[in-house]
DNA sequence: TTGACGACCATGAAAACCCATGTTATCCCA
DNA sequence: TGGGATAACATGGGTTTTCATGGTCGTCAA
């Protein structure tokens, strides 16, 4: 299982391609698809993009099927899912193209971060991340002050 | 196991003939038949053709043929799915011709959009799945939370 | 004959591939 | 431990290949 750590900016030239960093691309060795997967996040808080190897999608994929193939349950997901997910080749030299609607999602232009989250990883734009940072140590302090109140809280609650 | 992702619009020329995505037709290489397996879509939600490999339709019908051979409910799934399904090959080029009862349960006139939706895909008249999709990713914001990943489960895995 | 269908060919646009370069990090040896 | 050599990596540009799309010709059947 590849393990997705720290952050790195690199840039996006006039063709949309981005380096992947050295990091994660050793991480991805071994999958079934010299690559990654991604697609645009679908939460409210912020506009990002969700990446992943396809090892993972694969397994996400075989859960969907397994469970019951017809079912409404999990239509909408599927369609949001995979319907909206790329997947994104490495080039010779560890590169991947950003396509359109994933750039304008997360209104990338020229710079693309890399931001490590374990199992997966984000991409961002560089300003947009660091505001995001900014807002979540905010946070962090507030509910830090919250925890002196209410015991059961910590800075990690809020984010499932 | 086929891994269909993205969604691609392509044209359906006069004869109506359509490219299959090359990334769709790349994940059916070595199925036994060359070409996909379509027929309507049964929702009440919406009117598109499902699409897969042949695979998954022996998959599919060897597991209603093991779980209840001579139920009412296997009778009428078989009728539905097996009898409106129509198998499409693909021609030199990786085209298909899509007959006119789904072009005419699509709606679709002279394109189609190609969803990836993991082990299967849908075609789609693009308005129609532009409306659908604002919807759909409404609500899996909204029921986001019951989904979980089944082999290899880490602390990410129960997000999304 | 007409109309549907399959095989084959042509073309423009877009994507994948290959090579070159500067810069940074790493290694090795004095 | 310093400092030069070497390798790894991010980045830029050009070139080839793939792909979607349109068309034509021939065949078989209604």
């Amino acid at each position: 299982m590849p393990l997705f750590l720290s952050t790195h900016v690199n840039k996006v030239d006039r063709k949309a391609r981005v380096s992947v960093p050295a990091q994660f691309r050793t991480a991805l060795v071994g999958q079934s698809f010299a690559g990654i997967i991604a697609f645009p996040s679908f939460r409210e808080a912020y506009q990002a993009i969700e990446g992943s190897g396809v090892d993972r999608m694969e397994r996400l994929s075989a859960s969907l099927d397994r469970l019951n193939p017809f079912s409404d349950e999990h239509d909408d997901f599927a369609s949001v899912i995979f319907g909206a997910a790329a997947p994104l080749s490495f080039d010779g030299d560890g590169r991947i193209v950003l396509p359109e609607h994933l750039r304008a999602h997360a209104g990338i232009t020229d710079q693309a971060a890399f931001v490590g989250r374990g199992a997966t990883f984000q991409i961002w734009e560089p300003d947009a991340l660091s505001a995001f940072h900014e807002e979540a140590r905010r946070r962090a302090r507030e509910s830090r002050a919250n925890l002196r109140l209410d015991p059961g809280r910590g800075p990690d609650d809020e984010r499932r």
